[in-house]
DNA sequence: TGTACATCAGTGAACGCGCGTTCACTGATGTAC
DNA sequence: TGTACATCAGTGAACGCGCGTTCACTGATGTAC
């Protein structure tokens, strides 16, 4: 923290290099294993294979994590906050149902291009083969659900809602994110026209979600609660 | 086709009994699999370790299959049978739109009970490793798609509705079908009170919907279409 | 600045193990007469 | 019905291979004086 920054290339190392190194060497790890995850799982995932992709020797695994499990794990609180930060930006948004909407599939749209090996890592260990990742996923998912349902609340339209309808309808709308990102995922890498399909088709879709939030109150059914 | 039932325990065995005795082994690997896929991966299974769980030697794997792919294959098109069923259940129910969506639920939740294994298979698979697998799951919801749109259009709420508004519309649903059912399965085994939480959940959601359905005429985004 | 020692990230070789697949075989089932 | 031969589902042994993990090591980085 208060130390003066390094010198490029000083004939005596400065310190702080060795510890440099090491995180780089573990970023290569956690990168080489998402490049490894776009067509496999992490089930399917290998010590030898992760390290050969890294440019490591496999012994030198063990110096950045006890298995891979434990990098699984890591794997997943990035993904997850990487989740966490797109969530927030959606909620973050304001103004008319339909701008709304619309900027809502933006960030999803762009979040999905900047981050899709962790998008799709999420999507396939979601419903995927180890426990721990799934719980993990799923309180994560419940998470935002409870986030959602307190913006809703503050919008007019929610005027009446109780809290649980609140959490049903963000259900909902969390269900239609996460379906729709994996719709963005899916698309071939660079292909707009099969972007501009799937956000135009959310859109449509969250409006009708939208008219149903609107009318909720008049019509819901007589023994709901 | 013509033969006569074979009697029980005949000291000459009885014609057909080696293919008989063939499906059962390839039954036996087929379930042995379904067993294993509970907790694990497709890419994960292993020929030796399904051959253990099924009884037979290792060898014995391949006089029913070339290899694991072939056997995956297999079960894909099982389950999606499975599912194919279920969706045609639905879609076969009438009434108003409040009896349709509880029968909707149900039968969903009774699939999920009868036919577990299968609807876990579906779930894990679907963005899962295997890129052929994960392609034929796409094909078969999108022919889901089709289906529910045309029975959306059949209903009288549906007057006035595009093909294109049909299929959003059928979207929405079959995604909300296909997330009810993950929800289902992943509940508790036997968990009544489980059960009953998500179908009350997904009835208030599917009714959101409805109500969104019944007014989307009239209070439609302008650029739709 | 220079020197002597300590740390520790990364290496290369070695291990035992379970894997997928093949092979020649066995014996129950099926068929022809 | 009985007999002689054909079929082929399932076996047990064997193979070569890549795996996860360990170990003593090396040499760059860091520290104390």
């Amino acid at each position: 923290m208060s130390h003066t920054p390094t010198p490029a290339s000083a004939p005596t190392p400065p310190t702080g290099t060795r510890q440099a190194q090491k995180e780089q060497s573990r970023r290569a790890l956690l990168d080489a294993s998402l490049r490894l995850l776009d067509h496999q799982n992490l089930s399917g995932l290998g010590v030898r294979e992760v390290t050969r992709e890294a440019g490591l020797s496999p012994a030198g695994f063990y110096r950045h994590f006890r298995d891979l499990d434990e990098l699984g794990v890591t794997l997943v609180t990035e993904a997850l906050e990487n989740l966490h930060l797109m969530v927030r930006r959606v909620l973050a948004e304001q103004g008319e149902p339909t701008e709304l909407i619309d900027r809502t599939i933006a960030v999803i749209a762009h979040h999905v291009r900047e981050y899709r090996p962790h998008i799709r890592f999420v999507a396939r260990e979601r419903h995927g083969g180890v426990r721990r990742v799934r719980e993990a996923i799923a309180a994560e998912l419940s998470v935002f659900t409870e986030e959602t349902a307190t913006a809703l609340g503050a919008l007019p339209q929610s005027a009446g809602w109780s809290e649980s309808e609140l959490r049903m309808l963000a259900g909902l709308y969390v269900e239609h994110m996460v379906s729709t990102a994996a719709a963005f995922m899916e698309a071939p890498a660079g292909s707009r026209a099969a972007e501009r399909r799937i956000a135009a088709l959310a859109r449509d879709q969250l409006h009708v979600i939208s008219i149903g939030h609107r009318h909720w109150l008049a019509e819901r059914p007589a023994t709901t609660e």
